[in-house]
DNA sequence: TCCATTCTCTGACTTTAGTCAGAGAATGTT
DNA sequence: AACATTCTCTGACTAAAGTCAGAGAATGGA
């Protein structure tokens, strides 16, 4: 990796460690140790499983018990059993620890003023725009692409928003019993395969992948939740596929698409697809995309 | 302050202290608590004097004694007075403390390693770019500007580094005897004053003020250090020394500057100063500036 | 020389932030 | 009904991080 580069971001960690990091425990610790306050703040307003708490904060079950002991018995939180699973056990903020996040809420805007404060109007804008980049790109990075079988939970959450953003956006509606929609089995090895992208554990877009023994490899049904569009993961999904197919000895990768997704159609023709005749009657497309691969690694 | 801009801060702290914060302390305290580590790292090559590492890592000085303490017995640190105060003492690495702190170094590398990794090329360079943005922004956000006796020693420094810059970049070279030098006395109360800017105590930049009871207030020996370029400190000075000037009754603020100082002629076009013609001798000037600023406040 | 000040150190604390081993209740599985 | 599993909690620890009050040595200034 290059060395400016490294100590570029050396030079960043150490700035924003001394100037945010010092601050964000001073601001927000004031009152309470930053534990609590985390904690406060991770309950949110609707309440939250203790169980759910744990896996966020990556903490012991027997310390968030007692840090929740504590809240309790400053009246800022009850904890009660869930309805459906008594095991399982509900945190909600009472109205003073409403009011205490509320606070929290509000050192972290006083936090924010004072990066900005000592800034001239052009700076702020320029400060606030490298940070929405740095911030976009650091999420970006955090962002797992995972081999699950079509028929998960995740894959298959995914699967309706996509299905409903496609009855949104194609002019005609979309009607999944006119599609050619591949089979679940067809997306499982070893006919194909079916990826997850995942941030922070939630499932935030789906690529599908058929392997068919003497035909071209075939994306299907990639999808990027509206949230996590700009990332660049349209384009990861596009290279993990390729590579895949590539390590499967498929030498020709294609799709089809409909002319109500110009952004995708963009990145086919970025990535390197070509348009091609139609290779299939799928009544929702109007486009058809091909690219040659590299073949399997030669040794 | 803009709103959309503080929740955009706040979502780059977020991102931030989770991605940067978390990992850093995982990489760096992984054999020994982060207190001693950032201890090794505050030390350096030279070594330090207690009191400054006190200072700069604002802990207890019985806390930092402690940590020594136990450097010392692991055979990292050696702990002796100081020459010329024998009540300071200074704290020198030994060899096995330069070789823990050089993987240290490697850590932080790793660290920032990590960051690029899940990244491909292209988002590489604009994460890297956008911290840089971000990490200059921020910096810049902590130099202050004192007024400072014009014999001190930091304004000192300060004018040798300018006087060897002029030097080197006139055409004709720089002696300050062919110069219309102000006495130091004019650039002190009740005459004049002396800015210097400081960024983590140590002098970045100067300039000083001239404020005759009958003539025009006049900018002198502005000067930036090479490193602090680009922080918006020049123009941070000519507000600075116009509120000041406003303040002690001048309505026209003026200075003069030699062709070879490029960015500086622009600066003073760009805050509202116009050229006019010489008002005064000075025969390394070759453009006189001059701008009408709003009088001291009225109440 | 005396006295105030500066600097570092030690001893005696506290708080925070955890870890680990089980207990006990509820649930799911056979 | 028996058994394994899941979930939260308590008790008993530990390590890190820090605070506070002075003691003692060195220094600077009157």
């Amino acid at each position: 990796m290059d060395a400016a580069q490294i100590s570029q971001v050396r030079r960043f960690n150490r700035t924003v460690t001394e100037r945010v990091g010092v601050l964000h425990d001073h601001y927000l610790g004031r009152d309470r140790p930053i534990g609590e306050a985390r904690l406060l703040w991770e309950i949110g307003e609707q309440g939250q499983d203790v169980r759910r708490l744990r896996e966020r904060l990556g903490l012991d079950s027997g310390y968030i018990s007692r840090l929740l002991r504590s809240l309790e018995t400053d009246g800022l939180v009850t904890v009660e059993p869930q309805q459906h699973d008594r095991r399982v056990r509900t945190v909600r903020l009472t109205n003073a620890g409403r009011s205490e996040r509320a606070m929290l809420d509000g050192r972290s805007d006083e936090l924010a003023g004072s990066l900005l404060e000592p800034l001239n109007t052009a700076q702020r804008a320029r400060l606030v725009a490298a940070m929405a980049e740095v911030d976009r790109l650091l999420t970006a990075a955090t962002v797992t692409l995972d081999t699950v079988d079509p028929g998960h939970p995740d894959a298959q959450l995914c699967l309706r928003f996509y299905f409903s953003e496609l009855q949104a956006r194609f002019d005609t509606g979309f009607d999944p019993a006119q599609s050619l929609l591949p089979d679940a089995s067809e997306l499982r090895p070893p006919q194909g395969l079916f990826l997850v992208a995942r941030m922070h554990a939630e499932p935030i877009g789906c690529a599908g992948l058929k392997l068919p023994p003497d035909a071209p490899a075939e994306i299907k049904r990639m999808w990027v939740a509206p949230h996590a569009r700009g990332l660049g993961l349209g384009r990861r999904f596009l290279a993990e596929l390729e590579a895949r197919a590539a390590r499967h000895g498929h030498d020709v990768l294609r799709l089809d698409t409909n002319k109500a997704l110009g952004a995708a159609i963009g990145l086919y023709h970025s990535c390197g697809f070509q348009e091609v005749p139609a290779f299939n009657d799928e009544p929702y497309a109007h486009h058809w995309f091909e690219k040659r691969i590299a073949g399997p690694p030669s040794r």
